[in-house]
DNA sequence: CTGAAAGCGCTAACAA
DNA sequence: TTGTTAGCGCTTTCAG
């Protein structure tokens, strides 16, 4: 099944013009007459003829799309961020191709690569929790293609970054369920390859220190594939209550994550005894039971920070050699989960 | 900033053949000598070659690309369907195009025909609940591009068509209700267009016939922008308790619309007086308070059913005129928010 | 077995 | 003001 639409060259045909001409008429060029310019927009009009935009492309070496990778879609943060990216990106004239990466390293590089090889002029990259090798983004990227990271970042790009204060996000967290009176916070995080990983630890070690807890790292869990394998979480949370020193409260450092390990944590009927709080952008933590207390990123304005600094480099005459991060605050949401510890 | 691969002619330069060649070598024409053969894969492989798809589209008239359109991606069902449609689409070597309409009827407009000129292959589209005019899908169709249509579908356009079972759906949910003491069941609904109002309205209606329940029209509410404006819920939630016959348990019909009319009512503090029970794709169902008794949709196959049919109709070499409608079934997970109604 | 040339839809330098 | 032509990267007749 094919399906055609008209062309240039059907309009010169039919009203006896060269190409370049409607070409140029379409594109309302001062030298083409006004007869010749009204008469070909009329009929371009009437049979509704659209740009074929894979020409166009292949004549401009550029897309007028960018590329997004994130680990999932079905995860409020980046859904959130998602369309921040849209609603710059649309009134930009852009076009957004959005793929997933599962947290899988391998999904990430097939989708990179097909994006480019596709031809995006740009890319909007959240690292993926399994990546570890991402020599792949450094050859394109010195290549030429733009990227700007956002989220999950890399020290190994120098380019724009966009990210949350994951140190102080973490930092009021960890702090506020201290001044709730716990004492041994567990913290479950990500795979330690992850910026976020690092900041967020770094932010919770912080707040201990600053209150005389010392860091025990029994009391931090890993879960390498992000949250995307229940069990792991599972695992972990058993080690974690079945250790001499117990938490009196967890911390948990990403949205899924946090997530899952309340749901499990609610099965294990743990969850009266501990106190929670964690990283996520989901809109209805007042809904549960206990309601949640969250850390919020500004997933909406991260992405549309990215995707403007992405246009900015797409659109840039001359190469940018200069590359700030950005760091948006986060926001503590203090709910029923973190309540002050009822003493034993 | 460009960003340039290498073509066709730089390998053709570099080992002295012409274009045609090295393209013929490179898929392996059988009329190439092996020799020149290994050289070409050999070099081109070594300079990292790979073919430019934009060129490759122009000339094919294909993209190896679907196109989706879903209200948004910030929602259980859809972002599960999406993930059902990718695992397909992926192993069938198509990349997979998402927008969002946003419910808003020119914004699906301006993506369906913004994908259709980029050269889908095909497109898998669940109508926005604004949209009432869809005579540009109906043209492109005419046109011969692909479409199949999922979860939100039309009588105007006649193609494949994969929806959960809307109707007995409902039909338990309500029916539920009714065992659990309920008789004065309100229904919130998105917008009267779409096809599954109608088809949920339907087994509501047949529910309540069944058990010689009179049907109340003011007992049903429209939301037009399926729950994106929180105060056009608000609105009709206010409207239902002041009423005269007032609502001893609700029933809504979407993914949004359950979740916001949730936070509401649990807001209003009606939570504890109002059976509750909807349409929701929520994995976190059994975290709310009181736990959600939910219709949930197998989003994921629906997803993939769809992007098998889309294949299919894109592959097939003669026009395809008989048509079916997948009907899929949905499952009532019951928990606390339905709970039998306490006498007064 | 290999090359020259045309063409996919469009733009732009050059001619007229 | 308009037309001719070449070319973007690739495939594919048609000729050797």
């Amino acid at each position: 099944m094919k399906f055609e639409s008209p062309t240039i060259k059907d309009i010169a045909k039919a009203l006896n013009f060269s190409t370049s001409t409607v070409s140029r008429a379409l594109r309302g060029s001062y030298e083409i007459s006004t007869d010749t310019k009204k008469a070909v927009l009329e009929y371009a009009e009437k049979i509704n003829y659209r740009p074929n935009p894979i020409a166009l492309s292949l004549k401009e070496r550029r897309t007028r799309a960018i590329g997004v990778v994130v680990s999932e879609i079905a995860n409020n943060f980046f859904s959130q961020a998602i369309n921040g990216i849209e609603s710059i990106a649309y009134n930009r004239g852009y076009h957004v191709i959005i793929t997933q990466s599962h947290e899988s390293a391998e999904r990430e590089k097939v989708n990179v690569e097909h994006m480019a090889a596709r031809g995006v002029d740009g890319l909007l990259v959240s690292i993926s929790a399994e990546a570890t090798d991402i020599s792949y983004l450094k050859d394109l990227h010195e290549k030429g293609l733009p990227i700007v990271f956002f989220d999950r970042v890399t020290d190994e790009i120098d380019t724009y970054k966009v990210v949350a204060d994951n140190y102080l996000g973490a930092f009021h967290a960890t702090e506020h369920l201290i001044y709730q009176d716990y004492k041994k916070i567990a913290h479950i995080t990500s795979s330690p390859h992850l910026s976020i990983t690092r900041e967020r630890l770094d932010g919770y070690k912080a707040a201990l220190e600053k209150h005389k807890i010392p860091f025990n790292e029994t009391l931090v869990k890993y879960c390498s594939h992000g949250g995307m394998i229940e069990a792991e979480i599972e695992d972990a949370l058993t080690e974690l209550f079945k250790a001499k020193v117990k938490p009196d409260a967890i911390f948990t450092a990403g949205d899924r994550l946090t997530i899952v390990t309340f749901g499990i944590l609610k099965r294990m009927k743990q969850k009266k005894e501990v106190g929670f709080t964690g990283f996520t952008n989901t809109q209805v933590g007042d809904l549960f039971s206990p309601a949640l207390t969250v850390v919020r990123q500004p997933a909406f304005d991260i992405g549309q920070t990215a995707t403007e600094l992405l246009v900015q480099l797409i659109e840039s005459k001359r190469p940018i050699t200069e590359f700030e991060t950005r760091i948006l605050k986060t926001s503590l949401i203090i709910r029923e989960s973190s309540a002050k510890k009822v003493p034993l």
